[in-house]
Order: C-alpha cells, then sequence, then structure tokens
DNA sequence: CTCATGCTTCGACTAGCATCGAACAATGAA
DNA sequence: TTCATTGTTCGATGCTAGTCGAAGCATGAG
C-alpha cells in the first residue's frame, strides 16, 4: 500500500556518504575491487566489505568473482540513471551555489556516464544526430534510422551486435549538466569507444572526466557536421 | 572533488521511510498540510515537522503559509523525477518479488506523476502523439507540432499559457512501470485535468490511481485514433 | 479577551548503524 | 607446503538521528 517504504529501502543505500562514494566511482560502468572501493570510499576493507555486501543485497551492485579479486560494478544502466537524476536534485539545490570549479567545468564539457560520452559534447553530438534524422526518436526508445546506419559506417563506428543482454541499441540519456538528452545504449557506447579508440580523447585517470585533445576536438567537430 | 556527499545528502533524505512516505504522498504535485503529512507518514506531529524542515532545507520541498496552516508541496518536477527514478530501481530490484497485487495493477494502468497521467493509458497516449507526428522529440525538449497544435484545439484541450515558472509547454517523463516515456509538461497536466473535467476518469482517494469509467475510457480509446 | 487549533522547539531516550581491530577464509605464488 | 594477498566475519565502540512528551508560538474563531 504505503510505497514509501520500498522508496527508502533503496534511497538509504545511496544515502550513506561512504557508499555514495563508491557509487559514483562507479558511474563509468566499469567494475572496481573491493579495496579500490575502500579506497575511493575513504574507510578500511572491513567496512568497505559490509556496504559492498549491502549494495549487492539491495541490487544495485553485481558481483564478478575473478581469482582472489571481487570485481563490483553497476547492476544495470538504469542504476547510473537513478544516479545521474539524484546528481541532478542536488545540482540544483546545492546548499553552497560556489561558483563551478576547473573540475566541475571539465565534467560538463565531457565526461563519461556509465560507458558513453555525457556533458555538453555529449548533447551536441546527439543533437547533431537528431537534426539530420539520423535517430528518431519514439518514446524512451530512439531508432536508428537507414541514414544513420550508413553515416555511422562511414565514420567508422561499426553497429554493435545484440548482445546477450537486451540492451536497446540507442537510448535517450538525460544529462545532469546539461539537462537534454545525450546518446546511451550500445551506439552510445560504441561511440566513446571510437573516440577513445581513435585518439581524440583519452579518459583522465580516477574521474569521469573525458578530455579531448585540440586536434582529437577538430576531428570531433567535423564529424558534427560532416 | 568527491561528488559522493552531494549525493549522499539527497539520497539520505529520501532515505528514511517517514520521510519516504511524505514525499510520495506528494508525488500527485499536490500541497499537503503537516499534520496530514505526519498522518501520512504514521509519526506524530513533532517528529513530522522536523522531518519536512529538513526536507525544505534540503531543497526538496517547497512550503507556502497560508493562515495556520503550512502547505508543503514538492519543490519542482525533477524532484518527482527523480523518485520515479528511484522507485524504478526499486521495483526490479524488489527483495520480495511478489505478484504484483490489485492496487499494482491500477497503479500500472493509469496514475497520476505530478501533475500528469502516467502508467500504460499514459504511455498509450504520448506514443499515439508521435505516431502522428503531433509531437516531436529533440533532446529531452519536446516540441508540439503545428498539426499537434491543431489537433489538441480539436479535442477541446486549450494550450496552457507560458506561467511565471519557466516550465515547458512538453516534456518527456520516464514510466517507472512502464519504463517508457510519457507526456509531462504543462501540456500534460493540461490533458489530465481535461479527462478529469470530461468525467472519463477521476482520482481514487488518497492513492496515485487514476479510474477510468468504461465510458471515459472508450471515449480516451478514440482519441487515442482520433 | 479567551479559547482552540496547527505547528514548532526543546529535551531526553533509544535504536540502529557506521567504523575499526582482530581473527578467519580463500586464492595464488614461490 | 609455506607465505603473501585479498576479502570476509565477528565483536566492541561510539555517534548519529529518529522518536515522542511537554511546553512555547503563532493564527483564527467566538
Amino acid at each position: 500500500m504505503k510505497e514509501g517504504p520500498e522508496l527508502s529501502r533503496v534511497a538509504a543505500l545511496v544515502g550513506d556518504p561512504a557508499r555514495a562514494n563508491m557509487l559514483s566511482a562507479l558511474m563509468d560502468g566499469g567494475a572496481l575491487t573491493a579495496s579500490e572501493l575502500a579506497l575511493e570510499a575513504g574507510v578500511l576493507a572491513p567496512t568497505a566489505s559490509s556496504h559492498l555486501s549491502k549494495l549487492a543485497e539491495g541490487g544495485l551492485l553485481r558481483i564478478a568473482s575473478q581469482g582472489r579479486h571481487r570485481y563490483y560494478a553497476l547492476s544495470s544502466p538504469q542504476v547510473a540513471a537513478m544516479l545521474e537524476a539524484i546528481m541532478g536534485v542536488a545540482a540544483l539545490s546545492g546548499p553552497t551555489r560556489s561558483r563551478p570549479g576547473p573540475r566541475d567545468a571539465d565534467m560538463r564539457e565531457a565526461r563519461i556516464c556509465y560507458d558513453h560520452l555525457a556533458g555538453t559534447l555529449g548533447v551536441a553530438f546527439y543533437d547533431s544526430l537528431v537534426r539530420r534524422a539520423f535517430v528518431c526518436e519514439d518514446g524512451d526508445n530512439v531508432a536508428l534510422s537507414a541514414a544513420g546506419e550508413h553515416w555511422f559506417a562511414g565514420i567508422g563506428i561499426a553497429l554493435p551486435a545484440q548482445s546477450r543482454s537486451r540492451r536497446p541499441l540507442c537510448k535517450a540519456c538525460l544529462d545532469w549538466s546539461v539537462r537534454r538528452s545525450h546518446l546511451a545504449g550500445r551506439l552510445g557506447a560504441a561511440t566513446l569507444d571510437h573516440v577513445i579508440a581513435k585518439g581524440w580523447a583519452r579518459r583522465v585517470p580516477s574521474s569521469r572526466v573525458i578530455r579531448f585533445s585540440p586536434a582529437g576536438r577538430r576531428a570531433f567537430d567535423a564529424v558534427l557536421d560532416a
């Protein structure tokens, strides 16, 4: 009847600072070991272990045991989307509305969101796809048009095959900084892979920032108009 | 640098069962008094007062004092969207994956989300708008086409004027039960108003369920094809 | 004015939980 | 096997935060 308890069950998991640090460290879609996450959270191993089992029990994390390591990752892109939604509310109701620092500026420009490109550049890319009718939104699903299929092939991005999971090819993901959509889904992931593989940009270690080189930025801008 | 604390600040507010009950009671976009919310949360007045000031301080609620009553409401539709996102994760990772009860079935069929129609019927309505090109998604914004403008006028829904707030006319809102978009924004609110005003459906007291009468359901279905 | 209502503040109690030290289990390497 | 590394479980501690009773402010009615 009351849906509050279910709501609070999940929110309380995110509501602890140590756990929130772990979750945001996993927002890039990667998997980290228990000790790495303990470091991220700023707690010792036993504490981290306790938190991690709670998060896994609660369905937010997925565990993959490999050798003597245990890799933890977000259990689904939907969890990442939820975290972005919470960050969005936190951003517009922050206690100290301080001017954004340089780190923030980089984050707004381009960052990784689960496994695809977010931020100003991610939104610009998505807008250019919509403008040229390469993708067409229909409900929450985003469909790739024939022209779009051809265009992606032309710039060297192969359409990723359907994997075991039923993850959609294209999906819109709400951007917390720009508050508009950017491209997610398998094609969004493939696009980011392409940008990295081409050397246009690289990930800044231990952060979600994606840093474009000057030449890479020019190449990316060219793609927006190509 | 670490964004965990900000994330947990907001999540912890939702993470208490009493507060979560209050928030989900406000999910219909209405405003309730402190004592009504205390009843919803199942706590006494002093406890509720403490929770409410925390929520307001945290930016999730907006207060309107009228006479000796204080009305509390969600501070923005974005807060409602965040709550829906959390509910979505809670639904697919629930501890007891019990078969949905009748109340759940009603909720999935049609419910109020802040101030617009959600659930299967809400998604169907939105899909029919997209199919007939009455609205066109572009990024997170949804644009009303000239044909759509004409169509809405034809079925008797006047376009709501821009209010003081910069709330968009059309917006897509992710549905937690169907996991696709439905129509939000000022036009979404106007549509629900129309459905209620025409007597096609009514709100079930003290719940988010929207119950269509048989005749109302037929009328609504007709609109989907008209 | 006097009383009632709605809400908040204060103070005290309590329960839950995050934290860490120490010990234990599991895996891999030498 | 023996040792090192990684991670978990257990137990104890300490603090935070939710809860309510009682009292204090407002506002509105009679």
